[in-house]
RNA sequence: GCCCCGGUAGCUCAGCUGGAUAGAGCAACGGACUUCUAAUCCGUAGGUCCCAGGUUCGAAUCCUGGCCGGGGCGCCA
């Protein structure tokens, strides 16, 4: 058995199982699984191995009968205190506290708190929030932005080198219309006002225009091969569209704290569209049809993908192929991921099958979540229900204040609204990252600014209170030397911490191999339950030396796995609320 | 018609790589602030895990078939 430094106990007590199960039994290479998981219920102990169960058919002998011979052949890690068989076979482990109290004293001087770097040298691009140019993100984006940030930022802690790349829809049929309505109706005092709002204000009045005015169709068209073919001042105008349009999504962004390496819309793919063409065709994967040009999928049980339209132009699959041939022979990705919405899922799968027959050499991961909709019915810029992304933020900020101002009057109004930005903006990320990213979600305001109970606020106040903890000791005891003081675990709420925050490593990985930033949420609510259960009802200033100090170092281990935790949801954590 | 998701407490949701008594929050009820921050904690109550079969020592979890709800299915992205 050769573990790393900061193995976990649940890698390492797996290790030893599986190694003496097959000595024990002489077992060689077997499907059955002989590890150990977390037990559900602390009473059974920490972790249990179920693979008696699993090995009577095997072994032809009684689960119960298993579990005794392993446990009496079986000579413990010394990290083990005891060993129990229960209920049908189950063999269960209860770590030593003494151990415990070691480990997460080992994890005080490790900035990874205990996760290994999986990712060194592997590079991942991940592709998410994508808005629309020229149309205003609503809270339709803000799911793909956060929960694509959250794996984002997860990948980066785990050492992968990884590729943000906002890949804009800034290339499309609309623009003809976008170019035409611009030049007769657009309002210079609204667009200086509210650019993005303005002009999809000008792309609905062109296309409802359009609708009843073949000419202006026309016009619209014609506009749309000049920008095409390069003229000079339909370009510059598109290009005006496109800085307008990242100004603004740039405030949201950073009012999220998001940040992308790349902003590589759809048009910076467009010159390498023929050569996919050609590719496609030379391969004789692309064949006629109907005027267009098709990739017929029906052998991969998917109806055919069109890769170009009957008038000559491009779709999403053919930009999509050039992108991962771009990224693949730029960053050579060890992954790509894509974070959309569940609607796509079907173009994914067909481009995915695309890229595949034509070899190119990359993990491609389509990270789909459920669409947010409305109680009474699903958001449509038609019925006039969309909420806008900027006034979501604005009245989760503007609710997170009204709590400031009551609970600490006293702060300077300056901090007041800074700590308000931190805590609304946390409520909202964490109301999308805490569910299960493909569930259907409903949107209601008092849930997406909820500020109690399972919430970002909940896990900041936490925090908070560590940091309040922390600064109280040490102006009580200022010349208190930590590190002379053992941590001990001895009450259960403490053995409960510990064993929590042992599990840290676990939920990362498992939240970043699944793409689920809510196991991470989960996670953090489970640690600052515990926390919160502890705070109120153990002393920590106020018991004896030596205990104080130990229970001190809990907190401190705990803040920090609270604070790395939430970073990783995009969450921040204020020193005081 | 075919494909993909969801259906768990009054409401909103976890749990779904099978494990031992199904969990949170909100709402309801009852307690705890001269104490380390009550955005908190402790407790009570609340469940045909959509239905019916199947696989298994064991199913909310896997399989099959239904029933509801959402989404997708050739020139939008």
């Amino acid at each position: 058995m050769n573990m790393r430094e900061f193995a976990t106990f649940e890698e390492r007590l797996s290790a030893w199982t599986t190694d003496t199960m097959q000595t024990v039994f002489g077992l060689e290479e077997s499907s059955v699984k002989l590890g150990v998981s977390p037990t559900q219920n602390e009473t059974f102990g920490d972790y249990q191995c179920n693979a008696a169960m699993e090995l009577a058919k095997v072994l032809k002998k009684a689960p119960r009968q298993i579990a005794q011979e392993f446990s009496d052949a079986a000579k413990l890690p010394d990290f083990v205190e005891k060993i129990e068989i229960a209920g049908p076979g189950f063999i269960n482990f209860f770590l030593s506290n003494a151990a415990l109290a070691e480990h997460i004293q080992s994890l005080e001087n490790d900035s990874h708190l205990g996760v290994e770097q999986a990712g060194q040298g592997k590079t991942v691009v991940i592709d998410y929030s994508s808005p629309n140019v020229a149309k205003p993100m609503h809270i339709g984006h803000i799911r793909s932005t956060v929960i694509g940030n959250a794996i984002d930022r997860l990948y980066r802690f785990l050492g992968y080198n990884v590729v943000a790349d906002n890949h804009l829809g800034d290339w499309g049929t609309q623009f003809g219309l976008m170019m035409v309505g611009f030049r007769s109706f657009v309002d210079e005092e609204a667009l200086a006002e509210a650019p993005v709002e303005e002009l999809e204000r000008v792309y609905i009045a062109s296309y409802n225009k359009s609708k009843e005015d073949p000419t202006w169709r026309d016009e619209a068209k014609k506009e749309l091969v000049k920008l095409q073919q390069g003229d000079a001042e339909n370009l510059a105008l598109w290009k005006q569209f496109i800085e307008l349009s990242i100004k603004e999504f740039d405030t949201i962004y950073d009012r999220l704290d998001v940040k992308f390496d790349l902003y590589r819309g759809e048009s910076f793919y467009n010159e390498q569209l023929p050569k996919m063409i050609e590719t496609l065709e030379g391969r004789g994967l692309a064949v006629e049809s109907d005027g267009a040009l098709i990739v017929d999928l029906e052998e991969d049980g998917m109806p055919v993908c069109i890769v170009r339209k009957s008038d000559g132009g491009y779709n999403y699959a053919t930009t999509d192929l050039a992108t991962v041939q771009s990224r693949i022979e730029e960053f050579d990705p060890e992954r790509i991921i894509y974070v959309t919405d569940e609607r796509q899922q079907l173009h994914f799968r067909q481009f995915f099958t695309i890229a595949k027959k034509l070899g190119m050499d990359a993990n491609l991961v389509h990270v789909w979540f459920g669409l947010m909709r409305l109680p009474e019915a699903t958001f449509s810029t038609r019925e006039g229900n969309v909420i806008k992304l900027a006034a979501l933020l604005d009245e989760a900020e503007a609710r997170a204040l009204e709590m400031v101002k009551s609970s600490s009057p006293d702060m300077p109004k300056e901090q007041q609204k800074e700590l308000a930005r931190a805590i609304g903006i946390g409520a909202i990320k964490y109301t999308d990252l805490s569910q299960n990213p493909q569930s259907l979600v409903t949107f209601t305001w008092e849930k997406a600014l909820n500020m109690e109970g399972n919430s970002a606020p909940y896990l900041q106040y936490a925090y908070a209170r560590i940091s309040s903890v922390y600064d109280k000791f040490h102006a009580k005891y200022p010349d208190a030397e930590l590190s002379q003081y053992p941590i001990i675990i001895e009450h259960e709420l403490e053995r409960r911490i510990a064993i929590k925050l042992s599990r840290f490593p676990a939920a990362v990985r498992a939240a970043a191999e699944n793409y689920r930033p809510n196991i991470m949420a989960d996670y953090l609510y489970d640690l600052a339950q515990i926390y919160s259960s502890f705070y109120q009802n153990v002393p920590f200033l106020k018991a004896d030396e030596g205990i104080r100090e130990s229970r001190i170092r809990l907190c401190r281990a705990t803040a920090a796995t609270l604070r790395k935790g939430l970073d990783l949801l995009g969450i921040e954590t204020p020193e005081r609320i």
